[in-house]
DNA sequence: CTAGTGACTGTTT
DNA sequence: AAAACAGCCACTA
């Protein structure tokens, strides 16, 4: 891998900013890195993480409160809720987070 | 160069 | 509440 895209360290950088304990979502870490409305693409930035990093890549969710891997709650879906889990944020069995209390500078948006 | 794809999001069915 | 649509843009073939 090695993409050489000065936007992946970016995003990167905003993703290590947000607190333990807390999680935000793909849209905030692309307001963040200065890709407003490039959500998709934080998540793309993320699939491409070696497996050692230490950019806690688990504390980003999507917009809906809920893991983006979940599904089949295998590998790195399984890796995030545990993670999360440690930090004291309480996950669902569906996988869903409450952003109300868990998110981390998700307003300026509403209203 | 074009075409397909995706750890997303907001709106509309 | 869940699914379908369309917009968004970097990466790969």
């Amino acid at each position: 891998m090695s993409p050489a895209s000065g936007s992946y360290e970016r995003i990167y950088a905003a993703v290590r900013r947000i607190p333990r304990g807390k999680v935000t979502t793909y849209g905030a870490i692309a307001r963040l890195s200065g890709l407003d409305g490039q959500a998709r693409l934080v998540g793309y930035a993320l699939s491409a993480l070696p497996a050692g990093t230490t950019v806690p890549w688990h504390r980003v969710i999507n917009a809906q409160g809920k893991l983006s891997l979940d599904r089949s709650a295998s590998g790195a879906g399984l890796t995030q809720r545990i993670r999360l889990e440690r930090e004291g944020v309480r996950v669902d069995a569906a996988g869903r987070v409450l952003l109300a209390r868990y998110g981390w500078r998700l307003r300026a948006k509403i209203i």
